[in-house]
DNA sequence: GTATAAAGGATTGCATGCAATTTCGCCACA
DNA sequence: TGTGGCGAAATTGCATGCAATCCTTTATAC
């Protein structure tokens, strides 16, 4: 038995470095993610990144063309109103089951992530993005089913890319007052008004998202990946 | 530009072909899958095999444990239950999809695909079970969401692991006129009769099915593997 | 006779090398 | 100036090799 156990691998820290910059808006749409620039930077071979890339791209958040590389997803208009539309009706499923294990411990983890997400409102963008999917992907875990929990998790990195695509830079995405009316309406049990207001919160985000163009810078620019190289490299997660 | 350009690539085939193995049965639960013999029966490396495995494993097909190989998925039955649980869900959404756009043309896949299954009614069981499971998946395809049809695969395809561990084996797992019955309610345009059929059929068989225990001989048996191996290195799909 | 320990074999983890494909720069030519 | 093609460089596809890990068998002690 090992002491540590260091949980994770190598495979593992790369895909979550790479998920990480990709929702943090450092890897951009469209961005060409060769093998051997990535391999050099993460200090490790071509196969482990090649392991990374297949994994995020069964997440679909790389593309991986054949023969022709790896890059950042970039969802069409179409795929991203699929993308929105089915994750309100993935959500619905959430907010039930979670209203029927509510406890106060559980209603404990919810408000602490609120807390952190209002402490965090004022630190970088990128970092409120990601607390505000997490709020999302808490829930789900909260609602006890493994499988939901991923397909929540994979539709809630998808639509974070694609609202690094097509959403204006300032609109707050999702908004931290939503999501502590949600969590009010399940303290109080009250499903129908959850679901009225989790449905309402992501269309929000998708109706002001999904009408505007962007254009992406298209292609190669890995220095920003530095610091999320660095942690794997450093093993520090 | 290749005459047929061979559209997927070997790493496809093989996990198409492990998968086809899994669903029909000849891969049982539990069973070890070593890297080198999955090679060499497929007359490729490891690497490839590798991929493949890893790709099954995102699907919940087969498990991966560090430094001790790939297995054939054994699901427990708390698993199994969420798995089903959540499929009817999922499926009812299907649902809605098809009927809003329902056409001529889409009751006509649905009966072409009816007709196949009649056909192949007296035919070996796993060619059966295997069409059971497609009839789900073309109606997901019909619901024209791709993300939604992913899920609806990924969930079929571990619903009929799980089955091959604990239904009793000659239940008929999807029974043919529940299918018959679906598509008629949604040539109707009926969308809750359509949905109370799903659902009726769906717990149907998670009820004969989920209570039963089934041993599995959880060793390693890979001859039956032949034809399927067969057809990757001709390269017949 | 049971239990513990060590050696040997089997299997995976990862890096590297070579062939195949694509991409890009360069030059000729209209 | 713009366009087509050719060759070199870059990049991926896949196989293989070596080290690390795990499993099994055998040997030894109690």
């Amino acid at each position: 038995m090992k002491a540590a156990d260091k949980a994770k691998h190598r495979t593992d820290m790369i895909s979550s470095a790479l998920r990480s910059a990709i929702l943090e808006r450092v890897l951009m749409p469209g961005m060409k993610l060769p093998e051997d620039s990535l391999g050099e930077r993460f200090g490790v071979s071509r196969t482990l990144i090649r392991q990374s890339l297949e994994r995020l791209a069964a997440e679909g958040l790389v593309e991986l063309r054949r023969n022709k590389g790896a890059a950042v997803a970039k969802p069409s208009l179409e795929e991203a109103r699929d993308l929105f539309e089915l994750r309100t009706q993935i959500e619905d499923l959430v907010i039930s089951r979670v209203i029927k294990n509510m406890s106060p411990k559980i209603l404990g983890e919810l408000e602490a992530h609120l807390a952190k997400e209002v402490e965090a409102e004022n630190a970088s963008e990128p970092i409120s993005i990601r607390l505000a999917t997490e709020f999302h992907i808490l829930l789900a875990r909260l609602a006890g089913s493994p499988v939901l929990l991923r397909y929540v998790e994979e539709i809630g990195y998808r639509c974070g890319l694609t609202l690094s695509l097509y959403a204006r830079p300032h609109s707050t995405d999702c908004g931290i007052q939503e999501h502590r009316q949600i969590i009010e309406a399940l303290a109080k049990g009250d499903e129908d008004a959850a679901r009225k207001l989790m449905r309402h919160h992501l269309t929000a985000v998708a109706d002001r998202a999904l009408f505007t163009t962007k254009e992406s810078g298209p292609l190669l620019y890995l220095d920003a990946l530095e610091p999320y190289a660095k942690k794997v490299r450093d093993g520090t997660s």
